[in-house]
DNA sequence: AAGCATGATGGAATCGTTTCCATGGAGAAG
DNA sequence: CTTCTCCATGGAAACGATTCCATCATGCTT
């Protein structure tokens, strides 16, 4: 319990002064012997800088923020992780939050960082871009990953959105997704969700399905759209129905959809926690994987290989989408990164079989 | 990309002096005349306190560290996740570390959170007490989470420990697991251990099973120990294996245990990654759960119910781990607290079946 | 009415670091 | 030999909060 050595008892014992020590150990110019002496008294008081001073003077803590919605997401624990293996050889302590998919809880977690003067972040963002204001304003550099923040409220109300949405479904385009930060001008790492939605797509089609339907989550919205103009128009919204979150709004998402539509025959689920989700719910139906429905997952996850039958999987590089993002978020040295879009690929299993 | 008002600048606008600003603010006496004038000019400039200048001023970080072996164990996230429940209502931020298993990389981020001067540490551990030693004697308040350090390097050169494990495994008696934290006095969070893998053994006896094997991890050795227990002597060492920790590890140690004594008909798995791993290598060697090999986990995580047949599991609270480990570290204000040993359920579900 | 207690208030020290600036000495160039 | 340059060095000022302590005003007691 003895109190750590300051620079000011090195200095001391050295015989120099505070300055000198400072400079010895970021590297500064310092004349061998004095470095020597210094290095030897440091190590010999086994002093270590106090981060807090640091940060105090610096006007910024070390350290990047991490947001994501739920750690027991598998996909989301292998993207920390993968913060977390670019984020310690760096020495940067990373400051965890989880959001449970709540805009409020963002936004005070948004607060907390701040208020830590956390300014770097990777964020799986749940609000919208009005959520992410204040951060933008108050100098955070932010990166986000696997998602972009929803666009601007968007009401339901606004007929004009609406319409523009239509005519490009019925061109066969997807709605522009909300242009990688253009409003917030954020980079981000997301995997290329259109293409991945549309390889699977296409693989269902070629085994004779015509009822694909989507089952999505929060922040599936792009994978939505995607699913959407890979299907082509005209689109059975019927087939495309979202969950909340949670494991059980999921389930239940899952298990209206197989009752409502007894003639769906496949179903895309946009995220590990949604495909758990359907696995579950065609079970409890006496609905047979794949006889009776096929089911293509986002997210490879190593439990995806334990289901019976292993379930086909659209994967994306977590781990290696948390790397890329810390890395963008600890080489911005204050100007713009590009942002990345990593590849998918279409892991064939046996969750999918022919259409009878 | 305005920087932040400062108590300085709220006090000027106030027109009175920053000790009252600080009073206000942290709850101290002061008319409510003025008071009311500090609030409203806070709340007027947006003013948040920066925690740099008052943890540099008290000489701690707030929040606390939180270091696990692997997240995308699940066991470990729902750990996580508890934590950050507690955490997040006190307003308190998280620092946490994934150290691999590895107790090197372990103590450089014990080093890295005694530099950011995080005082308080919720910890799965992965080193020995040795590992632990510098984080006690620096002052950390820890908690150890799911398991304990493993006891002084306990050298496999160590004829007298090795001789005290033989003779109480003989009186078919566990060896003494490490006393909570007799050397390092450190409270702990864990499961029942001991009642859990006893139930498992027991439920897999009543159904006719007499060649039962232990597959564990890092970790695990208390489990181990109540295996042997449950089991009584003799034991049998070659169904006590044990993987380093990877995955891949994990599936060597599960297939390599499946070839080499084929007579085997139960197998207790000491964590879901190493449960994964069984299936996985079962599956491979074309042994049926539960036909030809019944298998318990431990661990109830969401995917054990996907499998199938569905896994049968010793459930630990996870989340609750996390939540009670956190409370200890945040509550003990400097005084000694108690353990805590959370219940474990067998959960029957279908990968048990009779001896055949 | 004078002295005393009480409570609000602001100045200043403090925490441990980095960094600006002034100083001083040594070597080089004239 | 002088002057100029360069570099190592240390003192001191930040950074933004908390907190001790002195000050001052007010109201009460005697």
């Amino acid at each position: 319990m003895e109190k750590r050595a300051t620079i000011k008892d090195v200095a001391e014992a050295a015989g120099v002064g505070v300055a000198t020590v400072s400079r010895v150990l970021s590297g500064g110019s310092a004349s061998p012997r004095t470095r020597e002496r210094v290095l030897a008294v440091a190590a010999q008081l086994d002093y270590r800088p106090s981060a807090l001073g640091r940060n105090l003077r610096q006007r910024r803590t070390g350290g990047i923020g991490l947001l994501v919605p739920d750690l027991t997401d598998t996909f989301h624990a292998q993207l920390a992780e993968g913060v977390l293996a670019c984020a310690r050889p760096a020495g940067e302590p990373v400051v965890l939050g989880s959001t449970g998919g709540d805009p409020e809880q963002e936004s005070e977690l948004i607060g907390m960082l701040l208020e830590q003067s956390v300014d770097r972040l990777v964020a799986v963002p749940s609000g919208d871009e009005e959520t992410w204001a204040p951060a933008i304003r108050a100098g955070m550099t932010v990166v986000f990953a696997d998602r972009l923040p929803a666009g601007p409220p968007a009401a339901d109300d606004d007929p004009a959105a609406a319409a523009v949405d239509d005519l490009l479904l019925l061109d066969g385009l997807a709605p522009a997704p909300p242009p990688p930060g253009r409003a917030l001008d954020v980079p981000s790492v997301v995997a290329d969700d259109r293409a991945g939605i549309r390889t699977a797509v296409r693989y269902l089609r070629g085994l004779g399905h015509k009822r694909i339907a989507f089952l999505g989550g929060p922040g599936h919205d792009r994978r939505a759209a995607a699913f959407r103009e890979a299907v082509g128009a005209p689109v059975d919204e019927e087939l495309v129905v979202f969950g909340t979150g949670s494991r059980d709004s999921a389930y239940a998402a899952a298990s209206g959809l197989f009752q409502s539509r007894p003639d769906l025959s496949a179903v895309v689920a946009g995220g590990n926690v949604l495909g758990e989700a359907a696995v579950l719910a065609a079970r409890e139906l006496d609905l047979r994987v794949p006889r009776d429905v096929s089911l293509v997952m986002y997210d490879d996850v190593p439990w995806a290989e334990l289901c019976s039958p292993p379930l086909t999987v659209i994967a994306q590089p977590g781990r290696d989408m948390g790397y890329r993002a810390a890395e963008l978020v600890l080489r911005s040295g204050g100007r713009r990164q590009r942002s990345v879009v990593l590849p998918t690929e279409l892991i064939i299993r046996g969750s999918c079989g022919p259409h009878r």
